[in-house]
RNA sequence: GAACUCGUAGCUCAGUUGGUUAGAGCGCCACAUUGACAUUGUGGAGGCCAGAGGUUCGAGUCCUCUCGAGUUCACCA
């Protein structure tokens, strides 16, 4: 043995030994305990099949390997089950800037085609990733592999739908819904983010129909839609306003009267008190018009520009277009003033940063907190007798919180890359209510209304060629995966459910495609580990999804580690320049040095600073191993089979593998790992190989300690220990092993 | 506006459900060492555990308040 310990000598000769024995597979480990094992299941956080794994990754991989090789050598029936997501909008995103990159664009393609191109890329991501994974020495069993695209998780996902549609827990309706102009797609509430910034608020003069030389003043941060207003609001108690309730204003840009009304929403103190109502872009005004039954005229199209209801501004882009507005309002003399310091905040696009433009559109919904059927309440039950619980600094409040305050799921996307949701809108009737974009046989795009295109095509051409399909919320749809058999025409519906809706039924969806009895065998599962800033996403969901599917939540622990930053505490970020790749640490230290550095003195729902410093320290460790059991084949193992000293080694050798039982059973994985290093190094080396050389111990008991630590290290740093245990056991392997007691 | 987290050695962080004299890694100082390991060993300096009150036989740990840092949610015409 060299004095050296050279991980890439030897790491992936262990895996792949590993793999060879079959040691990550439950099936084949039916082992040790007779009689009843008790399961232990991991469903892996399946990494985005569209960038290469970052350190987040790697401290998933250690936290969950760490308990995995824990388990399995305790006897139990241990399951990690990897998976890899097609993260819908995420991979559409990074895909769309690699052909920017290249000069492209999305509209370039056909939806056949982009998928095509959209599913090769994760195809090769997804394998990068697989080989990712397993140089960090993940022993999760790869023989029950599953992608979100799999047929058969397509095919249950799809089965949910219909299931939660028949359940009257989806429900298809015009809501006020977070679009970006940008990505072309709505949100859920959950991607989109706050940005304060400091912006005009003007102060609008509508004049008053009886007597145009007075006016009422109107505060307003958006001028631009102006011209689809058709009302006004005050306080009803209101003393200095409420004598308007029922008067008329002309609309500044079209002339046209509108009405005064009263509404408890309106703050008599903000502003001038009056406010303009938007209905069709903002919530609050949505919600009072349809409390009023006001119409919601629609300033704003899809793409970020203005309707032909704005007249000659019409087709300006609303930044644009606000310019010329307050040009125009103020050349007329109806801009009383400008507040240039206000402050409010905007609703972004966690993609894109793009400003989120709120347009009525008729979308799919998950009723979340239905009255009869609350998905929402039964996770709170779930949370509340500890069917689930929570690990990770005060996220179980978090996650209550969202539960008692979340609003209805949006889960339709108008993107191509994902699951289409298997929906079909009846054409027969409703032809001027739907509009459709397809290619014709020329291959080139058409648009426009069902009506207005079925006198040039024929409904198979535009079915053959669809593109994109907007049906109004009064078109009856049916759902199913093919189109219903009867004598009335349907069309496809073009959106893909968003990315959670198919992640949400993880651990259900994999469970019951992986082997028969799975899913009795290991649902629920015994613990979900992963980052807590996908809490709401998808932990939250999982739950929601999982308790309604089975009755059961997905998993009785959850482990939420924290983020990985950098060795100041700083995000880690592209433009700081301060990202650690894990797997250039990997070749540079080794697997167990990265792994040990990631988990050691980390504690859940607290970020983990790791600075290369770390990994070094660790590296040191894998070399301070190899030395030990270096020094322990040298010595001649029959020499000296008792010493004085032994009584006392074995006793603490006792007491520290029960102590770490019992850390790990409590999930403090990051105390576990101190803990086993302190006595490694400080007690068994500097202690006990010290006494060795007095002759104070026997080699019998130094080499017996060295194996228990051995053992004890291994869930931690699985490549060295089985690299030494291989030393001293040539036959046998230290994967396998049973657990120290 | 609200919730959550954090404040411990020069730096980055632990502190195992309240229990001797508060720990680690890195850094610093001195010394040692040619048969496990310099990716080493021995010894050392360095802390009013943010501050103030309280509970307790006992508080870094529990409670209240103050200050400071961070995260998230909500509202905003």
């Amino acid at each position: 043995m060299q004095t050296r310990y050279i991980p890439e000598e030897h790491e992936q000769k262990i895996y792949d030994l590993w793999q060879q024995a079959q040691a990550f597979n439950p099936d084949h480990n039916k082992q040790k305990k007779n009689g009843k094992t008790k399961p232990f299941s991991i469903i892996m956080p399946p990494p985005n099949a569209n960038d290469p794994l970052h350190i987040g990754h790697a401290m998933f991989v250690a936290l969950e390997d760490t308990l995995t090789r824990f388990h399995r050598m305790r006897g139990d029936d241990t399951l990690w089950l990897p998976g890899t997501d097609h993260a819908g909008i995420e991979t559409q995103f990074v895909f769309e800037k690699k052909l920017q990159k290249q000069g492209k664009s999305r509209f370039q393609f056909d939806r056949k085609t982009l998928y095509q191109m959209i599913w090769q890329y994760v195809q090769d991501n997804s394998n990068t990733a697989v080989d990712q994974i397993k140089k960090l020495g993940a022993s999760c069993d790869w023989s029950r592999f599953k992608f979100m695209l799999d047929d058969d998780v397509v095919r249950l996902t799809k089965e949910t739908f219909t299931k939660m549609h028949e359940d009257g827990l989806i429900y298809r309706d015009i809501r006020l819904v977070n679009y970006c102009t940008k990505c072309g797609t709505s949100y859920s509430e959950l991607e989109v983010q706050s940005l304060e910034q400091t912006t005009n608020l003007y102060y609008v003069r509508y004049p008053l129909l009886d007597s145009p030389k007075e006016h009422i003043v109107v505060a307003t941060t958006r001028p631009e839609p102006i011209f689809a207003d058709t009302h006004l609001a005050v306080h009803p108690k209101d003393k200095k306003h409420r004598q308007l309730i029922g008067k008329q204003v002309c609309n500044p840009l079209t002339q046209k009267p509108m009405s005064i009304i009263a509404d408890e929403f309106v703050d008599p103190k903000f502003g001038t008190g009056i406010v303009k109502l938007t209905p069709a872009h903002d919530a609050n005004d949505f919600a009072v018009a349809q409390k009023h039954k006001l119409p919601a005229h629609i300033a704003i199209t899809r793409e970020g520009k203005l309707t032909e209801l704005a007249g000659k501004y019409a087709g300006l882009k609303v930044a644009e277009a606000r310019i010329q507005i307050v040009a125009d309002l103020q050349t007329q003399g109806l801009i009383e003033k400008i507040d240039t310091s206000y402050k409010n905040t905007v609703k972004i696009c966690y993609k894109c940063s793009r400003v989120i433009e709120p347009l009525p559109l008729p979308q799919f919904f998950v009723s979340v907190n239905k009255p009869n059927n609350s998905l929402t309440k039964a996770a709170l039950r779930a949370l509340a007798n500890k069917e689930t619980k929570i690990y990770g600094a005060g996220r179980e409040k978090i996650l209550k919180h969202w539960l008692t305050n979340l609003h209805d799921w949006n889960i339709s996307r108008q993107i191509v890359w994902g699951i289409r949701m298997p929906v079909w809108y009846q054409t027969d009737g409703y032809e001027a209510a739907i509009t459709v974009s397809f290619l014709n046989k020329k291959g080139e795009y058409t648009s426009g209304t069902l009506g207005e295109l079925l006198k040039k095509y024929s409904i198979a051409t535009i079915k053959k060629g669809l593109q994109s399909l907007l049906a109004d919320a009064s078109v009856p749809y049916q759902v199913g995966d093919t189109a219903p058999s009867n004598s009335h025409n349907y069309l496809p519906e073009t959106d893909t459910f968003d990315t959670w809706f198919s992640s949400a039924q993880w651990p259900v969806t994999t469970l019951k495609t992986t082997k028969q009895g799975d899913f009795a065998r290991f649902y629920p599962t015994t613990l979900m580990e992963t980052g807590y800033d996908i809490l709401p996403f998808w932990v939250m969901r999982m739950m929601l999804l999982g308790i309604y599917l089975t009755g059961k939540s997905p998993f009785s622990e959850v482990y939420l580690h924290g983020l990985v930053r950098d060795s100041h505490g700083k995000k880690m970020s592209k433009s700081k320049g301060n990202v650690v790749n894990p797997l250039d640490m990997v070749e540079k230290y080794g697997a167990d040095a990265v792994r040990m550095a990631l988990v050691i003195r980390s504690t859940p729902g607290i970020d983990k600073s790791v600075g290369e410093r770390d990994f070094i320290a660790m590296r040191n460790l894998t070399n301070k191993i190899w030395n030990a059991t270096r020094y322990v084949l040298l010595q001649d193992r029959e020499d000296s089979p008792t010493a004085p000293g032994d009584v006392v080694v074995e006793k603490k050798r006792a007491q520290l593998s029960s102590k770490l039982t019992k850390l790990l059973l409590t999930r403090k994985i990051g105390v576990a790992a101190d803990v086993t290093y302190d006595a490694f190094w400080h007690w068994f080396c500097d202690d006990c190989i010290e006494s060795h050389k007095k002759a104070e111990i026997s080699t019998t008991c130094l080499s017996a300690t060295l194996q228990t630590f051995l053992q004890l290290l291994h869930p931690f740093m699985p490549f060295v220990t089985e690299v030494c245990w291989r030393e001293l056991c040539p036959d046998s392997l230290l994967i396998n092993s049973a657990w120290p007691t």
